[in-house]
DNA sequence: TTGAAAGCGGTACCAT
DNA sequence: ATGGTACCGCTTTCAA
């Protein structure tokens, strides 16, 4: 016994096969007693509408483009994901996932064999810069194109993203306010790709630029690290290696945070006895830490960039001046920093 | 200018709509000069093969289905996927994702409805356990199914698993190994959902079982705590209750373990000085920590179940015995175990 | 090597 | 409320 298709339904339901379809797709159009034993049989027969089938008379694929530029298991990706598939699963979305569009090679093979064309209803940008040539290729498309953490909104029909450069600016004001006059900024290097990260570079020089310009007293300096799995390490040397340790350090994202808290108290120095730090994210482990940290919520833009994406597949208007969004990270205080006091 | 279709594309190169296909899934057929011509064109149309025309021509849906017990944002959870999809998307499938498949009225109404009916060519069951009558319902769609982290492999046509209570085992060797005869295991209560917690648990007391019918001076103790963002600070509590402090202690998981160090050291405990402690997952920060674990390899798993899935959606045999795969987890040497010493 | 045409499994318009 | 039917966009014989 081979599966059974609508035919077969229809013809044990005794109805046509146009009533088989309205009984699973428009049930108010069919009398309640034709479509339960429609629904009965077609259940006894396992038979299911296919989702091909109805993507291809509709014209629509039922199906969105997620481009990465790393990996999905990063903290920041897979919350992302995790807010995008809340809304669009139950939307009936697939979401089809495109990684590490981040070296010049990937690139370009994704943006000119463009395989997702005429294959999604959206495509979605997490966390990376395209350029403009790129975006006049993903155009091509024709398909409503949503930014997650851009730092561009040029070519995009819609976007959210975390005002990352004000995050770290309030983030540094902070440890400034707290007394602090001697403060590292440990980073690992800035590409060209990850934007986010470099606005966050740009947002405490600002604060220590200004705290500087204000009374003159402050040290501080950006330490940057090549990337890799050793840059926590690289970080923390370059650290060992001044002439003075800090009272406070300001770091790009938790994960640079936690790990070095742990490690510097292998070198008798804790927190937030010996030095402040404030980390950015509020990712995993930071609250068992204590870490305090600039929270931002990457699944909560991936669910309102979710809910864009389907509205402008309906071919509905954003509400004006709301298609792009920007959302401050919130300072979380937790036991990593004190008042500066002379040690 | 609407988007350009098959016939656009055959006619702008004066070719059949047939020609066209071929250009694209069996380049091979088609002469050389024309293939250019045509795929030239194509590209210039921004035209692309329908995959939902080719899905329904074909009866295939090129999509499979991953259950998962909770989130995707555990750890497990996204290396599993992302082992899945780094094989999967490749072979050109989607992977759509049901998440939560764990309280009683959420199996119901997955199992009942079954929405992938039909709608997937293969499904992938993720580290928990479905009863009979479940398996049952989940064959009625008659797809290869495929499980990581069963517990039985009943039902399933293959499966790749570690093995828990081995696993666990061998760490509560290595601790008495190494001397300690005080030994607790603090761990999140059982459910009957995931199986791979309840194994170690199991390994943990077989070793100590054992140990103790050897020689008899073992003291040692599971630490249940109730399931919930607090049960770290709950095994915490639960410990420091205790009438002495243990020399040893074998966590269910990393995620017990870091937190653990890390506030343990604020009452003065220190590892491996105080008291020697292991993992078990080998997960996020468990090398910057120093943390003595035992490692396992979900997306290696992720990888493994989605070559048998490939396999088997087309029709090939795998090759016998190799259907259900078991792994050993491995024992990764860090900062946190020495030898006992009375203190 | 290429073209014509019959479906794949539904949807939705038009009748009744 | 239900049925008949053209068609969605491609794949694949079968012929030429």
């Amino acid at each position: 016994m081979t599966k059974a298709d609508i035919h077969d339904v229809a013809k044990a339901a005794g109805v046509s096969i146009s009533t088989v379809s309205r009984a699973f797709t428009r049930p108010d159009l069919v009398s309640d007693k034709t479509r339960r034993r429609v629904l009965d049989i077609a259940d006894r027969l396992d038979f299911n509408i296919s989702r091909s089938a109805t993507a291809l008379k509709s014209g629509r694929t039922n199906r969105v483009a997620l481009l990465m530029n790393e990996e999905i298991t990063s903290w920041f990706n897979t919350e992302v994901f995790a807010g995008l598939e809340s809304v669009m699963h139950p939307a009936g979305y697939d979401i089809s996932l495109f990684q590490h569009i981040d070296t010049a090679e990937n690139r370009r093979e994704f943006f000119t064999d463009l395989p997702i064309r005429r294959n999604v209803d959206a495509v979605f940008v997490a966390s990376f810069a395209i350029d403009p040539p790129e975006v006049e290729q993903l155009k091509r498309i024709h398909v409503p194109i949503i930014g997650i953490n851009i730092p561009s909104t040029t070519g995009f029909d819609a976007s959210i993203s975390i005002d990352d450069e004000e995050g770290m600016y309030r983030a540094t004001q902070h440890l400034i306010g707290l007394g602090h006059r001697h403060i590292v900024y440990p980073c690992s290097e800035a590409t060209d790709m990850d934007a986010s990260i470099d606005a966050r570079g740009r947002g405490f020089i600002r604060a220590c630029e200004g705290a500087s310009a204000r009374r003159g007293d402050l040290d501080w300096r950006v330490l940057s690290v090549p990337r890799g799995p050793e840059f926590v390490d690289s970080a923390l040397s370059a650290l060992l290696a001044l002439d003075e340790f800090p009272d406070a350090i300001c770091c790009q994202m938790d994960m640079m945070a936690i790990p070095m808290i742990i490690k510097l108290e292998r070198y008798g120095r804790r927190t937030p006895r010996d030095y402040s730090i404030i980390g950015f994210d509020d990712s995993i482990y930071a609250r068992e830490m204590g870490l305090t940290t600039m929270r931002q919520d990457p699944r909560a833009m991936g669910r309102s960039a979710a809910r864009k994406a389907l509205r402008l597949i309906n071919g509905e208007e954003l509400d004006a001046g709301k298609a792009h969004e920007t959302v401050e990270a919130q300072l979380v205080l937790r036991d990593t920093d004190a008042p500066y006091t002379a040690s």
